[in-house]
DNA sequence: AGAAATACATGGTCAGACCAGTACACTCTG
DNA sequence: CAGAGTGTACTGGTCTGACCATGTATTTCT
């Protein structure tokens, strides 16, 4: 050897692979925005020079990933999607049931969300927001007779309501994937639908109470209502030592 | 029609989406454990009876989920993983780069997450934990005479300890994911590398502070802190108006 | 002009082939 | 008998070419 030159690590890169890393980041760059048409898959070999294998393979990881999606018989070729959180759902799900992830952090996360977007909601709401939110309570009033799972239905729509007032994209992002993985942890996909009557005027009562606090602009007393609720709504599901009970409460 | 049948939705299920069911609903049962063997695709196809692509493009989306590992030559076929949530950050950091996300809400939704790290690491934190914290405010200390760059290196070193100290994975991945974005959005790589010695040193007292309340077991203090920093450092990127600067400080 | 029939390209699936690479058993050697 | 080197069978990665059912867009017919 004349040199002791300074070579790079050679990994074999799939052919697949270099496929979904360039679709990929031309949507990363909004080269490709939702709702455009890729190529169809014989023209997509032609310009990447694979087989239409390959090309079926990276459109599969695409598809897994949410980013894309194909339809058979339409010529206008695959989707580009939207991004959306129901792909972050379904992860965290997977790895709370192989308990890579435990439950106890999954409530624990939710609670700092909910306490954080009742805050913000609290701060940042608009006139309409609140109108939202009002309706939205008025509906869950109504549902109570219509069972538990429209009750719940109603209940949801509540949070995102108050999700969307806290004009923080992220938070709602991450709210809807925790709710969604704690409804099909808990539950099995019922979302812990109040069995009785008197649970769900509880828990429209407790709704009730965090929307005054926001309404009232009143950030702090929102956040700490809404901790303390979510602790009581999933308290028996949590750690045996209660870990997830404690954390920042401080309430005065 | 005689009868008004109960008739349920039909939607035609892919192949390959059905292999994909099977086998991960035998690693979510245990099953199939990490560590083991899948057949190779050439029985795989035999058992599942499809063709070798079918078989293929299923595998492509469990690998792409990271429940499965193929590598080529490898007679004992592909391999199942330990589901980590290493890929909930590719997921997480996907969203947020996708989503056009303000700076404002990043940097809100990061005061949030610092404080709730903090706060729970005070009251998680076990000794070795404690010992890797100190260690890394030492670091930082030490690297003040190599620049910025390494300073800022250092700096992350610490907060990914308080983040791992707070125990909770989730967290720590909406960590490292908003740091990522916060980055890119705001020097676009350079991690707002402080400029001079004394503000190194200003930061350093600032983690030394967080790391004393986190020592001392007490929360609130430790949250209250890092929200305060985490404000004061982003403090002049954000909206005008200070919007995130606000939101639940309640500090007393 | 509106409705019905058609044409065509699309995605889904299959079969069969070739190649480079790896694990493992085998052989040869000391 | 132990260890180093060789071989080989089977793996995954890729390609070609084919068939089918389906959805869209055009054409045709009324």
């Amino acid at each position: 050897m004349a040199h002791k030159a300074a070579f790079t690590a050679v990994k074999t890169v799939k052919a697949y692979e270099r496929v979904v890393e360039q679709i990929e980041s031309a949507i990363s760059t909004r080269d490709l925005r939702p709702g455009d048409r890729l190529p169809s898959e014989r023209e997509l070999m032609l310009t990447f020079e694979v087989s239409r294998s390959t090309i079926r393979e990276a459109l599969r990881v695409l598809e897994s990933t949410g980013l894309v999606r194909s339809r058979p018989g339409d010529p206008r070729g695959p989707e580009v999607l939207q991004a959306s959180p129901a792909i972050l759902t379904k992860t965290v799900n997977r790895l709370v049931r192989l308990e890579t992830i435990a439950l106890s952090e999954l409530v624990e996360f939710r609670i700092m969300l909910e306490d954080a977007a009742c805050t913000l909601a609290a701060e940042h709401r608009t006139e309409e927001e609140l109108e939202a939110m009002r309706a939205a309570v008025d509906a869950m009033q109504a549902e109570i007779a219509n069972g538990p799972v429209a009750f719940s239905r109603a209940d949801v729509a509540f949070h995102s309501s108050v999700w969307a007032a806290s004009h923080n994209q992220l938070m709602q992002i991450c709210g809807e994937a925790t709710r969604g993985a704690l409804i099909d942890m808990v539950t099995g996909g019922l979302d812990r639908a109040p069995d009785s009557a008197t649970k769900m005027e509880l828990s429209l009562a407790h709704d009730r109470e965090i929307l005054a606090a926001i309404s009232a602009g009143d950030g702090p007393t929102a956040g700490r209502l809404a901790r303390s609720f979510v602790i009581e709504y999933y308290g028996d599901v949590i750690s045996p030592e209660g870990r997830a009970v404690q954390g920042g409460v401080a309430g005065a």
